[in-house]
RNA sequence: GCGGGUGUAGCUCACUCGGUUAGAGCGCCUGAUUGUGGUUCAGGAGGUAGUGGGUUCGAAUCCCAUCACUCGCCCCA
């Protein structure tokens, strides 16, 4: 070493922030065909991609997430004040921007019925742990304008051909809410019912039975639990008091049945929130602890964000779950086609243009850039699993031809550029109507 | 927000009661004579032990703080 050592600013490197992680080319494979598997589903369904800005006005979550929300309560919005003055939130679920576009775009007007459906990131400042981020992606759906038990058999149909699509075994835990009426009849009973077994209950449902007593059905507490075990419960409750309601659940068990779709009924899935009616679900994995989505019907939310009265209903499902669901059962990145090998400064100079030439043929190729020996280029080749290598010589340049090595035979044959052109390119046709016929072409 | 665990080479991990130049496997680079990979063999690069402080003659090892990851609670996708 005769250079002196030049003295190392001493920086700290910077990492990506807490609770996000980046996505590598060897797992974006993977995230493209839940994404490209997702969006043809959609497509099916007639369901139309929507995207919409990644921040909103801070306003539009706090009356969406609703004031007993964990969103809004404890905080777990990255919301900023923007040069402007203004308070802006990163969008920690994808059902509020996209109901937010529904009215200010009018979709409404278009005909009674919307379908939409969206990809992207979400924010939300939790505390990171398995299958929980800061930056977390979601997939979901939303169809506006139906009311009927169809619509919800709709979703619900799109969700499980998703899991199908992809070979996920999942199943859907359902309940019914009833609606923001009949629930208040709900709630008065089963406070009154547990008014008097208050001092029993854990500190977190003393809180609950204060701020959202239908809350107290989430509690993992053991002893809450038991307590809850004897509550009235709310499909009893709505079979007296709500018919309607009753016979929207009963008519969508039927059609889940005739969809084979695998469904539990679950007493404790409750949201609290004034818009949400009637249909409430999770997709559950037996793979995974947590749920890898949910959703549910939503009759009030576009109405109470200043929209026409809309019936709606919903679903989001989290990517990254999916893809821990998933485990290793996933694509990976496809192999090389071909690799260049050069030999000698000719060879090297002209490698542009044939690899250009290649590519333009759809040759899924590459070549050395940091001028390695042959030897090496030939171990890049292997390591790449290059199917062919594309040997380059001043042999072969005076002569217009290139030398053509099966890797996996060690067979080589030295052939005019253009049957070496039409070669490959045959055969990566081949590669590519196989990935198509084996679902992994998007 | 609360509680537990972990942090040593690009990756997976060792280092016995604190004691010399911190190791292994895999990966990476080079070579085994003239233009041929996988196997084998030989050699090489790469770490101020997450970061900062403290205790000590001496710290990867003990203590504190901090950051990150991770598991559980809570909640959710």
């Amino acid at each position: 070493m005769a250079d002196t050592p030049t003295p190392k600013t001493i920086t700290k490197t910077i990492q990506s922030p807490r609770g996000t992680h980046d996505i590598l080319p060897e797992q974006t494979p993977a995230w493209r065909h839940v994404e490209n598997t997702f969006r043809e589903i959609c497509t099916r369904y007639n369901f139309g991609e929507i995207r919409t800005p990644a921040f909103e006005a801070t306003e539009l979550f706090a009356r969406t997430a609703g004031d007993s929300s964990d969103i809004v309560v404890t905080k777990q919005m990255y919301s900023f004040i923007a040069p402007d003055e203004q308070s802006y939130t990163l969008r920690p679920e994808g059902t509020a921007g996209t109901v937010r576009a529904f009215i200010q775009n009018h979709l409404n007007e278009r005909g009674p019925v919307s379908k939409l459906f969206y990809i992207g990131p979400n924010f939300r400042y939790e505390a990171p742990q398995a299958g929980r981020y800061r930056q977390h992606h979601q997939c979901g759906v939303e169809l506006l304008g139906p009311d009927a038990p169809e619509s919800d058999a709709e979703v619900l149909a799109l969700a499980f051909d998703l899991f199908r699509a992809l070979g996920l075994e999942a199943s859907v835990k359902l309940n019914s809410l009833g609606t923001p009426q009949s629930r208040l009849g709900y709630i008065d009973a089963l406070r009154a019912y547990l008014e008097p077994l208050r001092d029993s209950l854990s500190e977190d449902s003393r809180k609950r039975l204060q701020i959202n007593p239908l809350r107290v059905w989430d509690s993992k507490d053991a002893r809450d639990q038991e307590i809850v075990a004897g509550a009235p419960r709310l499909l009893d409750y709505l079979q007296q008091n709500d018919t309607d309601s009753m016979a929207h659940f009963d008519a969508l068990r039927g059609y889940l049945d005739d969809l084979h779709i695998p469904y539990e009924i679950d007493a404790a899935l409750v949201r609290g929130l004034d818009y949400y009616s009637r249909t409430a679900f999770e997709f559950v994995t037996p793979n995974l602890n947590s749920s890898i989505g949910g959703g549910g019907r939503y009759n009030g939310l576009v109405e109470e964000l200043g929209g026409p009265p809309t019936p709606a209903i919903g679903f989001g499902i989290g990517i990254e779950r999916v893809l821990l669901a998933l485990g290793e059962n996933v694509p990976s990145p496809p192999p090389l086609t071909a690799f260049l090998v050069m030999l000698g400064d000719t060879a090297r100079q002209s490698s542009p243009k044939i690899l250009s030439l290649f590519r333009r043929v759809g040759v899924h190729c590459d070549c050395d850039f940091v001028g390695r020996s042959l030897k090496a280029q030939m171990r890049e080749a292997n390591r790449q699993k290059a199917r062919f290598a594309l040997i380059l010589g001043d042999n072969e340049l005076a002569e217009n031809k290139i030398a053509v090595k099966n890797m996996e035979s060690g067979e080589q044959e030295l052939l005019h550029m253009d049957d070496a052109l039409i070669k490959l390119a045959a055969i990566n046709a081949d590669e590519t109507v196989a990935r198509y016929f084996a679902g992994e072409a998007h």
